[in-house]
DNA sequence: AACTTGACGAGGG
DNA sequence: CCCCTCGCCAAGT
């Protein structure tokens, strides 16, 4: 269903760029019938219009599953925007996770220290 | 229609 | 922290 993958590429074009968000995240957000599998499925599917390397798994690495990409190239991509990764793959969600505008208080949110 | 797979997530040992 | 299991929805066979 395409119309369902317009809902996702919608919200990954709104992530800013040193920013990344997580499949659950999206799937979250958009709800009606959304889950981190079916995100993730539709990721696959994104055209290169949409930041797809923007979204990562839960634990803030590069899932990619089984290298239908190059290994580093989403990481890559992510470090090029002024992500930093461990040397175990992974970076702080609590710092680069995203959060649409729309979700967010009518104060600006304060991250947990 | 039923079974299996998949760029995921949360809980238990 | 790492490994395994169950749940979720969609697509392919």
């Amino acid at each position: 269903m395409k119309l369902l993958c317009e809902k996702v590429y919608n919200l990954v074009r709104q992530i800013p760029r040193g920013k990344v968000m997580t499949y659950g995240q999206i799937a979250e957000i958009l709800g009606e019938g959304y889950t981190a599998r079916t995100v993730g499925y539709i990721m696959k599917l994104s055209p290169p219009d949409v930041p797809w390397h923007r979204v990562i798994n839960a634990k803030g690495g590069c899932s990619t599953g089984k290298l239908t990409i190059p290994i580093n190239l989403q990481q890559k991509l992510l470090e090029q925007e002024g992500i930093q990764f461990n040397k175990k793959g992974f970076c702080d969600l609590s710092k680069y996770k995203w959060i649409p505008r729309r979700l967010l208080p009518d104060k600006n949110s304060s991250l947990p220290g």
